[in-house]
Parts: structure tokens; C-alpha cells; sequence
DNA sequence: TATAAAATAGACAAGTCTGTCTATTCCTGT
DNA sequence: ACAGGAATAGACAGACTTGTCTATTTTATA
């Protein structure tokens, strides 16, 4: 991949992230980040093919980042302990490839592209769809229910963290929670 | 107020809520309203306020919609029930005050304006308060860390049902899991 | 060193946006 | 009946949007 092509990504990404798609316009990008509109167009079909690119680049930095945050979690309580601290360092800015924290990327996008038909809007469920995946791959077989809280408990953290701004607490109950729930389900299946 | 004033609120809420603020424009309102452009800057000063009256209208429907739902729950248990029926039944889009579901207009103007020190993003954050105080009020005392999950899980189940559609499943999944807590929690502080 | 690919600046088209303005008509209360 | 406020249509300003285009320069490779 080009030099040009790589930088406007990431500057897409960046610029996307921060002040949400439509407030930002090609232009914006192309003087952010010193390259020539009729590069942009060379690389990209259109805006909407930045966007997805961009979306893309997002959904990769973030997969390794928790991903990485998993390794060696190998017991269910180990895994609700490391997503939550890991979601705590993301929603306090500490956790430097995922940069400053505006929300999940993919929420936000969904919220300003209202057709859920898109590929845009596609594009976002396919990443809740992977995250849930690789807490999957990581929780004890059999662990369905925990997996769907552990999702559902993720998006309420990171909509409650940037709404609210209480990163600590939030984190800190939202793994309570789901820890409660581990053993009392550990007691039922016994 | 005025006929005109309140069809303006009324149908910018609607295409607001339905397509995203920063996807329709003024005219749209206009022309979906029948209004002429200067009877809408006659009533409203700019976009800005004609989104933050809108944003109130919204703020004031689901509130009544929402108090209305928890008429009659007095327990925990009961309210944990009343919030996530209802829950399901705006995600179904069954609830005609809330017309059909495209996710919390709150979550998604949030997502839209990023500066969250403007008066926009403020009365999001404001929005999401007052639920909490209507839920506390109808929860028993001292049940603060109920109060704190269910407000998670509220979250969480909005956006996973916008993002992934199964509204059935997520709700009754987020009411098992706040049932649970209360039992074991009941049980620890006898 | 020659050649081809890549990148450049920026004008331009065609459309959108918010908000202002004029000039006219409608409606309501006294 | 009449005055004053409310609403009307729509032109307009000025700024912004995405995307195209030209003409030139840089860069990399053979």
C-alpha cells in the first residue's frame, strides 16, 4: 500500500473519530494531512470508500488491541477481569493505539448512517459480530450466556463511560456483575 | 404555542430521530412541514434551537412513555420486568408514542456532536439522568447497585438491539441477569 | 539516464447548507 | 371593519459539500 493511501487513512480515521463522519469533509482530510485531492481520488473511489477504509483500519487496531489484552486469560473470571480493565484504560485515554476515547467508532457510525442496509452500517454490526467472536474463543465452552452479558454488559459500559464519563465505577460494576453471574451459574449447572 | 411552532418541533423530531440531525437540513423540515423558512426562524433562532426543542419534545415522551411503565411496580423485581417488556415493545416498534425504533435519539446525537461541553451534547447527558432518578424513585431504598446495573444494562440493550435486531432475546436476557443480582443480593444483605 | 507512475496545486462544476430578506396575504381580536 | 401580528413564497448571500479536471512536478525503477 502507497505511502499517500496509508496516511490518508489514518488521517481519515483520526479526523472520522474524533468529530464524527458528516462533520467532516474531504477537504478537511486533504489538508489535514498535506495530501493532493486528486491523490485521494486515485486511491478512493469516493468518500464512502474512505469511510469504510477507515472502518476497516479501526476494526483491525482494535481487534489486535484486545486481542493482545486476552492473552492468557484462560479461565472465565480471567477474561471478565481483563476486558473490563482493558475497557477502563481505552475509556480513560491511557491505552495509546486506540487514542483518545470518543465512544466506539462503530456505535457512532451507526448512529449517523440510518440505513441499516449499507454497507457502512453493515460494516459496523460485522465488528460487533467479531468482537463477540473472540470473547467467544476465549470464554469456557458451554459459556453462551455469559457471552451474551458479557456483549451486552460491553456496549452499556462504553455508552454509559462516554455519556456519563465515570469510567472507574462503571468498569469496575460491570465486572461485579458479571462475575456474580459466573459463579451462580457455576452453582446452577452443578 | 403556536399550531406552527409545534408542527416545526414535531416534524423535525421525526426526520431528526428517523434519518440523523446532521442528514437533514432545514429545507427538508420546511418542505415536510409545509412551513415557510421564515415562520421557522421566526419561532426558532437557529438549527441549534429548533434541535434542542426537539430534543426536549423527545425527552418529554419517552419520560411520560417510561413513567407510565413502571405505574404499579413496586418491587425491584417488578420493575426490572416493567422496564425490559417495555423496552421490548419500543425496540419492536410497538409503542406508538415512540414511533417505530432507530436506537436512543440521545445515544445518536451524542454520537453527532462531538464536543460534549455543548448544550446538544449536555442535554443528552441530562436526558439520561432523569432516567435514572425515575428508576430509582421506583426501585426500593438501598438499592443503589441495582440501580447502577440496570442502568447498564439499559444502555447495552439498546445499542445491541439496534446494532444486531434481536430485541426479544437481548431484553430477556438483560432482565435474567438483573434478576439474578437482586436474588443473590437480597440474599448478602440479610 | 530514460520512462512511467505517482503526486502536486488548485480551479471548477453542480449541488448543498443555514440564515436573511422582501413583499404579500391571511387570521384574529376588538 | 380594521389593525397588528403571523404566516406565506421564494429569491438571495455566502459558505460549504463531493468529485472532476488540467497542467505540472516529483519519484522510483529498469
Amino acid at each position: 500500500m502507497s505511502n499517500k493511501k496509508q496516511l490518508l487513512i489514518d488521517t481519515a480515521l483520526e479526523l472520522f473519530y474524533n468529530k464524527g463522519i458528516n462533520s467532516i469533509g474531504i477537504n478537511e482530510i486533504i489538508k489535514t494531512s498535506g495530501v493532493a485531492k486528486r491523490t485521494l481520488y486515485t486511491h478512493f473511489d469516493s468518500k464512502e470508500a474512505l469511510i469504510l477504509a477507515a472502518l476497516k483500519q479501526r476494526h483491525d487496531i482494535f481487534m489486535a488491541w484486545l486481542a493482545a489484552k486476552l492473552v492468557g486469560a484462560e479461565s472465565n473470571t480471567e477474561v471478565i477481569d481483563a476486558v473490563f480493565a482493558a475497557l477502563n484504560g481505552w475509556f480513560k485515554g491511557t491505552e495509546k493505539s486506540l487514542t483518545d476515547f470518543r465512544g466506539c467508532f462503530f456505535i457512532n457510525t451507526s448512529a449517523e448512517f440510518s440505513d441499516n442496509k449499507c454497507e457502512i452500517s453493515q460494516y459496523c454490526s460485522y465488528h460487533k459480530k467479531q468482537v463477540r467472536e473472540l470473547l467467544k474463543d476465549h470464554l469456557d465452552a458451554g459459556s453462551s450466556n455469559l457471552l451474551d452479558a458479557m456483549c451486552i454488559m460491553i456496549e452499556g459500559a462504553i455508552i454509559t463511560a462516554y455519556m456519563s464519563g465515570n469510567s472507574d465505577e462503571v468498569t469496575a460494576k460491570s465486572a461485579d456483575i458479571l462475575k456474580r453471574l459466573q459463579v451462580k451459574r457455576q452453582k446452577a449447572s452443578t
